[in-house]
DNA sequence: CAGCCGCTCACATACGTATTCAGGCCCGTT
DNA sequence: AACGGGCCTGAATACGTATGTGAGCGGCTG
């Protein structure tokens, strides 16, 4: 009843009355069994509700199937709470794994030392993908780290200076370009931008410039009033909107680096009683589940997660694998609703 | 340089000028061990990047000090969308297991067979976390596998009849009856419940009891046209407040049995020209951080999402250790917000 | 001085699989 | 009939660690 041992390809060998070895190739599909012998092994196998053992097999063959997924959070949060589009991309990324017979490890990055070095040092997976930044000078240190390990590794995000890594991301230079010239036609003119134009978030920085350069296409120039700086936060977005409410400056729009700004903003400004879209018009980023919601329903720059997810984890299976495989930078769709009138 | 042989303890063991056993117990912690040789060996380890090989370490030990998360999903949506609850769980569970020492496989349960045995069957994790029920039957199905086979799993929901496995989850029929007592006491008589009543769905159904236990509580009864089926989406939600609303009976209240079911009501019933909280009071359960940023900001049974995932995961440890480890039925806590005014 | 004990350590081995190598069989060819 | 070549299988072994067992050594007791 149950609690035995479980059963090993001994005891199926000897069932089947062959030996070790030919259960082995038999139940790894290898060509070179006899189809009559492979036939028994299986159905003794299954008889036995037989699975490998992953242990032994990953020491064996040196490799474990296995990718781990790290989330690089902002030290600021102590809270769990994961980037919304994250979330989307988690599902695709299970998913696309699943299909590759692959298992996923995920894990936050601690904050202790060489951590991430562990799992592929430690031979628990055989790549990692590397999502969000944390302190954005520790991150570089440590993809630094990564590549001289020589560990395989994707990473989401913008290419950075250095080139360092397998980096998949959408173009969010083109997205934020696409949004502004989207207000532009609209007839908007003072566009102001909520989230940091830093060179340490590189997506939003990628943002940033898509919008300046739109600007600039138009003939017009960035108000440094109305860049505001923001993270990735509801709460963050709201006081950016504040802020630049309390600026004085005038505006009729408001391009925001991530839907979650967008959305915080949106509440401080119908509080001020400016109405969306007729008095400002509001254009977020990423397409997260919240944005249809919202009300007004927000305008956006869409990331399609799930191909993001799928991209990520094809891309590192083929480098583990040593094809060739290079970055990816996917498209972005811009996503018109109601918080963004004429 | 890098691409070298990874360190063994064998070479740790060269080195330090003693065995390689003397090099792992060193390593464990392991009393017994000389400290001149211990700082030696530990020195020697460091500097050389050394990681006990996870996979040799596995075989050896029999366990992975793994835990496995598998999801459960509705089979109907095909999509990669998680419950949302679930996503505040996760990053709990992610930390808690880290605090730990654990690792995290994270699968959905595909529908493939009896693949949910494989984890521990094939000895990739010590232990299951299961979230969520797919194909109800289906999955009592596969709890009776799991229990005969003797696996570690801890479960987040309802108790069921059968009283299978070590469930962690919170007090739904309790926040119920606290939700249905604070609308009462809020002057609103006809109160209706959008969601699935049907023990199918077991934590629904606690819910469900426990509004209908108030609503007696108070002399009165359910009103069977107010109970509305829905399944935890938006879309579920507006559907059910639509089939309410066409069916022209009168209702003061919503008691929706999650915020996403809510949230959806919401939307169909403003677009109706209903006020909210003036005409209807809605509340939800859950408290998603959707919740807070809805228009109006809506009522809600909240359920814990951090304490939830470190008990199940600390359960789950406690059980694997064969600790003395129970079942726990976590308080929920109502929170007024707007959408659920006098 | 014999005997004993505690402290450290080395030797040997097991965990379950995947893979290399060699051998046996059967068939067809010369 | 001898030989070569496919096809299938078994014997042996390695992967890197953790642990049971026993040995050497010094100090202490009687």
């Amino acid at each position: 009843m149950g609690m035995q041992r479980k059963p090993t390809s001994f005891d199926i060998a000897q069932l089947a009355g062959v030996s070790q070895p030919t259960v082995s190739r038999a139940l790894r599909g290898e060509s070179g069994v006899n189809p009559a012998t492979r036939l028994r092994i299986e159905s003794i196998a299954k008889q036995l509700n037989y699975r490998v053992d992953k242990a032994a097999s990953n020491l064996r063959t040196r490799h474990s199937q296995t990718l781990a997924l790290l989330f690089f959070e902002d030290p600021t949060s102590d809270d769990s709470l994961i980037n919304p589009f994250f979330h989307s991309m988690l599902g695709s990324i299970i998913r696309t794994c699943a299909e590759h017979n692959h298992d996923l490890l995920i894990s936050f990055q601690q904050l202790s030392s060489d951590w991430h070095t562990d799992y592929e040092d430690a031979r628990k997976a055989d790549g990692l993908i590397l999502l969000g930044y944390g302190d954005f000078e520790l991150y570089r240190a440590r993809l630094k780290a990564l590549r001289d390990a020589g560990t395989h590794f994707v990473r989401w995000g913008s290419v950075l200076a250095e080139g360092a890594g397998l980096t998949i991301g959408c173009d969010n230079r083109g997205g934020g370009g696409e949004a502004t010239r989207h207000l532009l036609g609209l007839g908007r003119k003072r566009i102001a931008f909520l989230g940091t134009a830093s060179s340490h978030y590189p997506e939003f920085h990628e943002r940033y410039r898509g919008h300046a350069e739109a600007l600039a296409g138009a003939g017009l120039s960035v108000d440094p009033a109305l860049q505001i700086d923001a993270i990735t936060t509801e709460d963050s977005g709201a006081a950016a909107a504040q802020a630049l409410l309390d600026g004085g400056a005038h505006f009729d729009a408001i391009l925001a680096a991530s839907d979650l700004i967008a959305i915080g903003a949106m509440r401080v400004l119908q509080a001020a009683g400016k109405r969306i879209p007729e008095d400002v018009s509001v254009i977020g980023f990423d397409d997260i589940p919240a944005a249809s919601s919202a009300s007004p329903p927000l305008t956006t720059v869409m990331q399609d997660a799930r191909l993001a997810g799928r991209t990520l984890v094809e891309t590192l299976i083929g480098r583990i694998r040593e094809k060739p495989v290079g970055p990816a930078l996917l498209p972005t769709k811009l996503i018109v609703r109601k918080s963004c009138g004429a």
